[in-house]
DNA sequence: TAGATTGTTAATCGATTAACAATC
DNA sequence: TAGATTGTTAATCGATTAACAATC
């Protein structure tokens, strides 16, 4: 494995949850071969381009055959690094934090989700979702102590980048931001950013006179 | 207007937001002018997309001084849509709906949350975030009489495409799509999804032993 | 075997970067 | 005017699409 270095482009990666959508959806339906062809169609995307995919990370398929739903399914699974597991803790017991606790997917698979934090004091101690929520103040001991890779940020603008200094070092690997707001992390950390303002707004574009008449 | 049809790619038009995201903030810092250079340096891009991305929809600096701030930010607001007004409804008074409910980026700006929908006895009647909350069943009914511009969906995915198909008639002009599942509407409507399972996962794969190994 | 469909190379298209003349 | 920085054209790079030989 350590001989070849493709380098694999983020516009490849970025579909890749979708592909593991539409083939979780075929398995549920029993459906055990699909062709480039068909999930192309179904995906709105070229049969060559999902070859093309595919191929970036090995050869999944069968000429003549096409791919096995399950089985297609069951490695970009693997790929999606969905066969570990993650300890998980949520910062910010807001609305959006209160959400995520609840959210369908972060209860299924290895993600475990572990605690939540705020600085409310009215919060700390009480469970949403099933998760104790405890005081920010622990945030660090607490990152450390129990190994947690994936922080979820849904806190006020305002101090996002200060927590996310503070953990940083704590043995984390990865950030989901909820926080419009572009934080700065070293490169062993990663950071994949949920912006619902800024989707609200290039909807606005699309949908805008502006668009309309230009 | 009518004469030139640039047709500005989408990957130019997801980066709208975060333009207008970073001069809101020069702006608030109380920064007059900005070159391309040291915009770029802060949002890491070159000084020549950003120089092209502006281009493609008209000249908004000048040579030897660069961009001002406040002009450039209300330029990129309009192109954006948002100095127009927009009438919204959150249909789906879950975690997640009560979340959106609460969110600051909803309740400035020209985007008017005008009520929620829901199929839940409990919560018909109630107010969340200050927005009345209403049987689904009186949807369809509400957006064409109140001229509902953008509809927020935070459903189960089971029910998406079934209201969506009821409402894709009545007016409506976009659909911000919390739900992970490729919504089908005619080409009237636009979609701009948030797919939190997605980023998710597209993170798990950043910080796999799968990727780091690879 | 013949038909189907992949894996993969080559061609095309689009987006980013570089360069520089225009001009404030 | 000289210096700075844009607007814009040209060059490069990367991603998508097309084509086809390999092979099940």
């Amino acid at each position: 494995m350590e001989t070849e270095k493709k380098r694999v482009s983020m516009a490849v990666i970025k579909r890749l949850p979708k592909y593991y959508r539409y083939l979780s959806d075929l398995e549920s339906r029993e459906n055990e071969k699909i062709s480039s062809q068909s999930l192309g169609n179904m995906m709105g995307l070229t049969a060559s381009q999902i070859r093309q995919d595919l191929n970036a990370f090995g050869a999944y398929g069968q000429q003549g055959y096409g791919y096995n739903v399950s089985e297609l399914k069951e490695a970009i699974g693997e790929i999606l690094g969905l066969s570990e597991e993650y300890n998980c803790v949520i910062i910010g017991a807001g609305n959006l934090g209160h959400a995520i606790a609840n959210y369908e997917g972060f209860r299924q698979k290895g993600i475990h989700v572990i605690a939540m934090f705020d600085n409310d004091d009215k919060k700390i101690g009480r469970k949403i979702g099933g998760h104790p929520v405890m005081g920010i103040e622990v945030l660090e001991d607490f990152i450390a102590e129990k190994a947690v890779d994936i922080c979820v940020l849904a806190i006020p603008r305002e101090n996002a980048q200060e927590v996310v200094n503070r953990i940083v070092d704590k043995g984390i690997r990865g950030i989901l931001n909820f926080v419009p707001y572009d934080l700065h992390v070293p490169d062993n950390v990663k950071v994949e950013d949920v912006n619902i303002t800024d989707s609200l707004f290039t909807l606005t574009h699309l949908i805008s006179d502006y668009n309309q008449s230009h």
